[in-house]
DNA sequence: AATATATTCCAAAACGTTTTGGAAATTAAA
DNA sequence: TTTAATTTCCAAAACGTTTTGGAATATATT
């Protein structure tokens, strides 16, 4: 079925059909529900491909996955999921096309862009992995594509986003502990040049300061993603050691998992002689008994928010933005301490 | 830049630059390579849009995720992920595009490939989870759309498929565990209505006949897939009671979570009190001391290939297939017993 | 040299839409 | 009643390709 046929079906011509499909003003009310009517029963959908080339324009959303500089291990794919399948939904609802590419070096994401506006013309992208003066921004907005960033950079944001709201997140997780009497709090971060891990470390530190808690250089810890057994090793020396600590924070479930593996070895029980809360962790957090308090957030909420921004009638405002709230999700592993003072 | 501009620059015709980057034979082969010479300087890839249109026909694969009736623990995520970055790397090289859809019910699932089909008109799929008489087999036949399987049903099969060798691999870890002396073997699988966990069975199952030990009941167990903590405390009951076993075998990163938990809760060490070896195993692997020795499969030449049997020159066999070989990564859970005999 | 064949090119049609610039019909205003 | 304004529709052009069915030229064959 093409919009000839059905504009014979209809005894209209193939201008009026596409129009009324279009939504304008310049077609009858009643004849516009009868199109609508139609093409609902013999089941027809415009040519995409003919509907771009006609009208100059596409309605499709550009996505390229950074695989570079990531081994299979700190690739948080299971977010990756989350917020694809988020964007999913909405997409599918919208009826927007799709296209997602991936990239293996910093080249190959690049032409992985070009080839979205320049071949693709995709007119919506979602922006992962900002750097901050991201080259990427630049050349968006020079073409006029509507993006959206997945994570943000610090400092001034001249663009929409949608994040998690990684500083809350450690901030929820302190007045947690705090409020269970924990005062020597470890947390065991990875490398500040990613922003989500800035970010929590920033929550950790404006809770201290706000609760005139000191700052103790020897109860955080940036681990490198790479090895396992290093990260295990790092926790057990720097953070078992030190017999003030009565809880741990991990950043990511893989120095969760280094944590779980340290405390072992210490022949230290988890929820008994050290409390540990992690972010996420969906395969990690039972393998504990108890299981393994975690914070989480919901990522398809995020990935959908992306879409909503993206398609929200009015011209996209440089200030959009979307935080994603955290949510702890109790099990066992966090002890509440006696009051000490 | 567009062909009409191109053929100007070359002062050929747009039909000959067509066909000139057709690779069609009725161009002149110092022309075409001049003609292929300014399509680069100039940067110019035909607009796929008008393309598809023209030539009435797509270069496009279509794959539909299904996320129905997996929570976020039984979905291998990190397999999904390897396996379409494979194909992703084919499907760049090879310049067809491609279109990822997810679904959340079956119903959707339908209506994803239905669009797929009827509006972007895909002329590739790449078809998951497979049932037995799967009727989007016989759709996409009728509708003589190739596709390839990605994993495939039991009995006979008359379509291309890529998978693991899941027979070869649990053969090959009882193989692994025999060598060791190991006679008592466990293996913890899912539902074998997954047809990977099937497969696997029959490896542990035809190695026991091949070396003529008896299988016993109590040895095998499948485990559900929801409720973690009832994982750990059936591995517990059942499998770390019986002291006649020596080793686990476990079919999934999750049933190893499980096992890890259920060790620490009846105070066995692994690797030293029982063996263990896990089927991938991205995060858990490595949280015992030692780390868990675990089989895998490279997933990304998996969707590689999948792509190599929807691109080939000749026409799709039914019984072209890849099956991905397993390779065990020794780490040092699994102890090497002494003759018993 | 004349004819047949092979090679190399091209004009025009087609793909299925959207958009433009009215035309026709209806309603409102004078 | 006439004119102006509004509403509702449509014919034709355009989008950027591929494909068809030759035409022109060059080469081979007789």
């Amino acid at each position: 079925m093409n919009i000839k046929k059905l504009a014979e079906k209809l005894g209209l011509s193939i201008t009026t059909v596409s129009r009324g499909l279009g939504g304008y003003s310049d077609v009858n009310e009643t004849t516009r529900k009868k199109i609508i009517k139609f093409a609902k029963k013999y089941n027809y959908s415009p040519n995409p491909n003919a509907s771009n080339l006609a009208s100059r324009k596409t309605n499709t959303l550009g996505f390229v996955i950074p695989l570079y500089g990531l081994n299979s291990n700190n690739l948080n794919q299971a977010s990756f999921f989350e917020f694809i399948s988020g964007m999913s939904n909405k997409i599918n609802s919208e009826n927007i096309q799709f296209i997602m590419k991936f990239a293996n070096t910093i080249e190959e994401e690049k032409k992985a862009y070009d080839n979205l506006i320049k071949v693709e013309k995709v007119n919506k992208v979602v922006l992962h992995n900002l750097k901050k003066n991201d080259p990427r921004i630049k050349f968006l907005q020079k073409n006029k594509i509507n993006f959206v960033g997945w994570g943000r950079t610090q400092g001034r944001i001249n663009y929409p986003w949608v994040d998690l709201d990684n500083e809350s997140s450690t901030n929820l997780i302190m007045q947690y502990l705090f409020d269970r009497n924990h005062r020597n709090i470890a947390f065991i971060n990875v490398d500040e040049k990613y922003n989500f891990a800035h970010q929590r470390k920033q929550g950790y530190l404006k809770f201290l300061k706000k609760n005139k808690i000191k700052f103790k250089k020897e109860n955080y810890i940036s681990v490198a993603y790479e090895d396992p057994d290093q990260v295990a090793s790092v926790i057990e020396k720097k953070i078992l050691k030190n017999s003030k600590i009565t809880a741990i924070i991990c950043s990511t479930e893989y120095s969760a998992a280094g944590a779980i593996k340290a405390c072992n070895k210490a022949n230290k029980k988890i929820g008994i002689d050290i409390s540990l809360i992690t972010f996420d962790g969906n395969v990690v957090n039972f393998i504990t008994s108890p299981s393994l308090t975690a914070i989480t957030h919901d990522r398809k909420v995020l990935g959908s928010k992306a879409i909503e921004i993206l398609t929200s009638e009015t011209k996209i405002k440089n200030n959009s933005y979307y935080l994603a709230k955290p949510e702890i999700i109790e099990r066992g592993s966090v002890l509440t301490l006696k009051k000490s003072n």
